[in-house]
Order: structure tokens, then sequence, then C-alpha cells
DNA sequence: CCCGGCATCATCCGATCGGCTATCCGGGGT
DNA sequence: ACCCCGGATAGCCGATCGGATGATGCCGGG
């Protein structure tokens, strides 16, 4: 019975959002929180003294690297947990970033405690445990032609969101004017769109970028 | 001894959030958590129950009435508490809304659990409180004059979104070419920014168009 | 192993935008 | 009565954008 209880560590920079989860988790009789952390550093220090089973991990951590990154950094630690993202957004970027730094699941932050209970037992054995609107989400997209924007065009439509010009994002970048323009025609494609306001408009209606 | 505690109701329509404020409130000796709800129908009812000081707000709950609708509605009630707005966003419109529905302080999620229990005593006294990044972006835009766009330009805003050329809202607004750049140069006046994408983006970040 | 997607860069060119300046008109507030 | 503001219009011009086209290197899946 060496897996008797299950060692949890949470990652969020609100106190209020840690002593959330701490109460409810720790009221379950086979889940134990060994151990909290409200940014990056904190959370590959804990993970390495406390070796959780699982760590629940907020996508955004204020200043510094993000959750996405963290789950990364804990990944690659000896005896890896398992990461379960729990956080506010569902945009599809934040979600393929996450899988993709190996997070083994994402669940929203209105979910139910049951919901958070079940997700964290499931992950613990090393199930993928999806938020029903994500995975509608992402079954949906998988299922229509995908226009699925990559990083780069991403991180464009950000700058293009700040009214930079080409020339702007392009130093912003640290690439030329003609890269810029290269990934905003891919963009206007992708989007279905002909103008940066529409580009930018249809990325937040998609949730590509949040207002 | 009347006031000995002061009796809080929390309105949150993530359990996590409200099991982290119960949690942490409830371990102060002169605070007590005499109710929760999910949403505005329940915050209603529960504070027309509870009769408590003071009302922790969200200012999204999810479906239905949002966190400012809600204060306005407990603020209509006989003997309306003292309501404290407890949320993620400090957008000014976000702020704005809350402060006019009657809010009486605003508190950002990430404050530290001390500076959320001084909130809640000065608010039960009938302070106003609000958390320093708050109180920073108001003051800023109390020196400077509202910007608030006119419906005509709401109209051309609503049209750039869609990412139509000058021409194209010219034809759409029956007016001339000239007209609607006219329109523009206000706006990106009113708006502080010199681009379409850039209106677009505050635009909908001020809620002056709907995502 | 090859194809496709991603990211990078380069040119050319017509269309469009954005800033500037000025005018006109009607309505609401002082 | 007067003035300010929103709305509409005009012309000019340099800067920028967007489309078309083509090319290179890298990586990962079939």
């Amino acid at each position: 019975m060496v897996e008797q209880h299950i060692r949890v560590v949470l990652v969020d920079d609100h106190p209020v959002v840690r002593a959330g989860v701490r109460a409810l988790v720790d009221a379950q009789d086979d889940l134990d929180v060994v151990g909290e952390a409200a940014d990056s550093a904190q959370a590959v220090a804990v993970v390495g003294e406390t070796k959780p089973d699982v760590v629940l991990m907020d996508l955004s951590l204020g200043e510094g690297p993000g959750g996405a990154e963290t789950t990364r950094l804990v990944r690659d630690l000896p005896e890896p947990p398992q990461v379960l993202v729990l956080t506010t957004y569902d945009t599809e970027a934040d979600v393929l970033e996450a899988v993709d730094a190996g997070a083994a699941g994402y669940l929203l932050k209105d979910a139910p405690p049951d919901e958070l209970f079940r997700a964290i037992r499931g992950t613990a054995r090393g199930e993928t445990v999806l938020a029903p609107s994500v995975a509608t989400r992402l079954l949906q997209r998988a299922a229509s032609p995908a226009p699925k924007v990559s990083p780069r065009e991403v991180e464009i439509l950000r700058l293009l969101a700040k009214g930079l010009g080409n020339k702007e994002m392009a130093r912003e970048l640290l690439v030329s004017e003609a890269t810029v323009k290269s990934h905003l025609s891919h963009i206007y494609t992708k989007l279905g769109v002909d103008t940066r306001a529409g580009a930018v408009a249809t990325a937040i209606e998609r949730r590509i970028l949040r207002p």
C-alpha cells in the first residue's frame, strides 16, 4: 500500500485559490496536500523536495515563467509528477500549450469539487482528464478543418491587438518586416479575414486572444 | 457589542474560490461566513435571509446577471449590506460599473489574505477600500476626462471589427468616405490608439464592443 | 525518404490608411 | 444668444498595408 495517499502540490499565485483547493482536497481521505507554491521557482523547489504524485498547476502565475513553462520544468525533474492544469481560461492556445508542455489533464476553476477530486485521482493513475467544455472544444476543432494558428502567429496577433505596425512588430520579435507580413498573410488566410482589424476581432472571438 | 462579529456572504461561481475564502475568513475570530451563493438569484436570496454585514462579490458569475448587476440588486434590498468586490480582473469598465452599482470596495483575488481581512473590516465600517492597483488606475482616469464614444462612432467600430475598409463603411452607413475617416480619427483620439487593430482591441476590452 | 507545416527573408506595386486642415449644420446647454 | 459638440464633408500626401510570388532551412509524421 505505497499509494494509499495521493500526494498533491498546489501551484497558484492566488492565496485564496490555494486555500480553497487545500481546504477541499485535504478533506478527502485519500488526498494530501503536501506543498504549495506561488510562482515558478517555488514550484520547482517544492516539487523537488516533496516528490508529489500530482501537481495542480495554474497557468497564469503573475510575473516570471507561466504555468506552461513551469509544467515543462517540473516534468523534466527526476521522478516527475503528473501535472493537472487547473485554471480559469480555456483558450485553444492555452490548452495546446499546456498539453504540449506535458500536462496530463486540464480542468477549469469553476469545476465542482467532485470533478476536481475525480480528476486528481484519474491523473494520479496516469489517465488523461479533460474538462467537458475543453474536451468538447477540442473535438469540434478536430472535426472541422481546424484553422489552428501557430504559436508564432499568436505572438503576432498579440502585438497586432496592441496596434503595432509591421515595422514595430519586426523590431519587437527580432525578425524582418517581410517575415511579419508573411505571418500576417497566413493569419488572414486561417482566420478568413483580410484586414488587421478583422483579424483582431476574430482572434478575440475565437478565444485565441483574451480581451 | 452588537457588532462583535462581522457577518459575511460569499458570491462566486467558483467552488474553489468559495472554499478558499471561507477557509481563510472563518479562521478569523471576528469574521463569520454566514452564507454562499454561486449565482445572482442565489445571492439575492441568501442575502435576504442572512442579512450579512458584508457581501464578497465576484464580478463574473457565469450565466445570467453578472456581479455588477447583482450588486445593484442586493443594494436595493432592505437593510442592504456593504458590497466588497473580489475579482480577478481590474479593467476600467469593470471597476466603474461595480462602483456605480454601489460597491464599497474593489479587491483583486491575488491579494494576500491580510489585505482581504483588512478590506472586509474596513468595508463593514463603511469605509471605501480599493486595491492599490485599482486605486492607481482610477486616479489616472479621474485626472483625464472620460472618453465616451458617440453612438455613430460605435457604429463605425462595429464595422471596423468586421474588417471593413473605409470605402465599405461609407457605403454601409450611407455617408462619404471622408466622414468615415473623420469618425475614425475621433475614435483613435478617444481610445488612445492610432490604428484600426488597436481600436478594435481597446473597444472590446472596454466593453464598447461585445466579443 | 519525402511531404507539409512552420518560420524566415526578399521584392514589387497598387490600394489604403492616417494625419492635417478647414468648412458647414443643427441641437442642447449656459 | 452664443458656443460647443456630434455629425458630415473635402482635399492632400507620405507612410503603411496587403497581395502576389518565390525561396530557404528545419522538423516531424506518414
